[in-house]
DNA sequence: GTTGTGACACATT
DNA sequence: AAATGTGCCACAA
């Protein structure tokens, strides 16, 4: 009875899919999620963060690459840190979305 | 039950 | 070109 299927549920689904090494933006996890419009509700799901260690928020970044100001883990410095540790350089809290944006896999 | 806000994105001016 | 306003959904008071 998975009734449980709270809108989060499907942004936390497509949010733990997300590959190492790889981010995506609210916009890209809202519509994959099923509407881009969620982008709010994804920045609210990944806010409540219920599962911190299977739900990677700091690889999901806004549509700038950048990351938001409130992050969750203890601040946007230690999201910095990780994503450098899983191989995305960071630039003043920047990433290359053009190099690291994750891409759906081919179909 | 209604109003307001919010880790955004896009369209329009 | 940049800046602003709007739209969407869910949750809190």
């Amino acid at each position: 009875m998975e009734q449980q299927k709270n809108s989060y549920q499907k942004i936390y689904d497509v949010v733990k899919q997300i590959p190492r090494g790889s981010v995506a933006t609210y916009g890209q996890v809202a519509a994959l999620a099923g509407n881009r419009r969620w982008a709010r509700v994804v920045g609210y799901a990944l806010h409540v963060n219920p599962d911190p260690e299977q739900i990677p928020c700091h690889r999901v970044v806004n549509r700038e690459g950048r990351l938001s100001e409130a992050f969750a883990f203890g601040g946007v410095n230690r999201q910095k840190l990780l994503l450098e540790a899983e191989g995305i350089p960071v630039k003043d809290d920047c990433v290359r979305l053009e190099k690291y944006q994750w891409k759906r896999v081919a179909p």
